[in-house]
DNA sequence: GGATAGATAGAAGTGATTTCTATCTATCAT
DNA sequence: ATGATAGATAGAAATCACTTCTATCTATCC
């Protein structure tokens, strides 16, 4: 995701192109793996001298809303965000290293049949699901994690 | 869920059967539907006098633990809890209603087919994933939500 | 180069969840 | 039944992820 195409989100959602929603993009989109707000703000601090932790949230959120970012879900429930490199407007759900933290984009693993089967014998409308999918990158199997 | 099965799962997991497990545990599976800890504190303190909030987030955690409650997951992060009727050991997935919070339990709908598909284009290992459908029950949507 | 709406830093606040510890009780062995 | 003991509980206090507040800045448009 280049720089540009970040920018032009932004223009498109209504959102300032500022210097820290630019680096915090790309922080994520080059390193691809997921990130708690506290880690992302440690990364950039180097880089942007100052960067206030209410501001690194709503960075994260305000992103993870353009559909630039995508929020992941531990087991300890802390909240992290990674990349999300999803054609837009396209349902999609995200695999996630659980060694490494790397995500990667996955095609709906829900099929409308099984949909279908739910509806009838629950007497429920299905509306939604929310789903993530787990697994161990090709790095970090070689690396016996 | 009676009493008797409650209670023998509490034993088969060392766990006592205190008066707090068995009444947390009939207040969901009678309901049906999912409650936050403060929620299900409110609603024994009339029947148990006493009942400390460490105490209820305590017993609902071990209670899931043991796979009598399960979590739910809601958009706002609030954490909360339901009976599971599902066969102990098997895998599956909870439906959740939008409106009145209802619980159901449905098969896993993540064929194996997909699984070997999203192995076979990122080269990760997949083990595992976390789903959870979100609909609207029939007596919700006879009310109109 | 202003004007202005939006963005940010830092301090303070919030609220869900956990920790701590003294007291209690379910369970098991007399 | 009674006593011993490991585990459970209440209440107070602490933690910590996250949000709110407000004065100061800055991206954007003229
Ligand atoms: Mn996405
Ligand atoms: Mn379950
Ligand atoms: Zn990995
Ligand atoms: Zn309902």
């Amino acid at each position: 995701m280049s720089p540009e195409s970040v920018a032009e989100t932004l223009r498109n959602q209504g959102l300032k192109v500022t210097p820290r929603r630019l680096a915090a993009a790309r922080l994520l989109f080059e390193s691809g793996r997921a990130m708690t707000p506290e880690e992302v703000r440690e990364r950039l601090r180097p880089a942007l001298g100052r960067l206030g932790l209410p501001t690194t949230y709503r960075i994260l959120d305000e992103l993870a809303g353009t559909g630039l970012l995508t929020r992941v879900e531990r087991d300890d429930r802390v909240l992290s965000y990674a990349a999300c490199r999803a054609e837009p407007g396209r349902h999609h759900h995200h695999l996630v290293c659980t060694g490494c933290g790397r995500v990667e984009v996955v095609g709906c693993a829900f099929p409308a049949s099984q949909r279908r089967d739910i509806e009838r014998r629950t007497g429920f409308r299905v509306t939604g699901h929310r789903m993530q999918v787990e697994g161990l990158c090709g790095d970090c199997r070689r690396r016996g994690r």
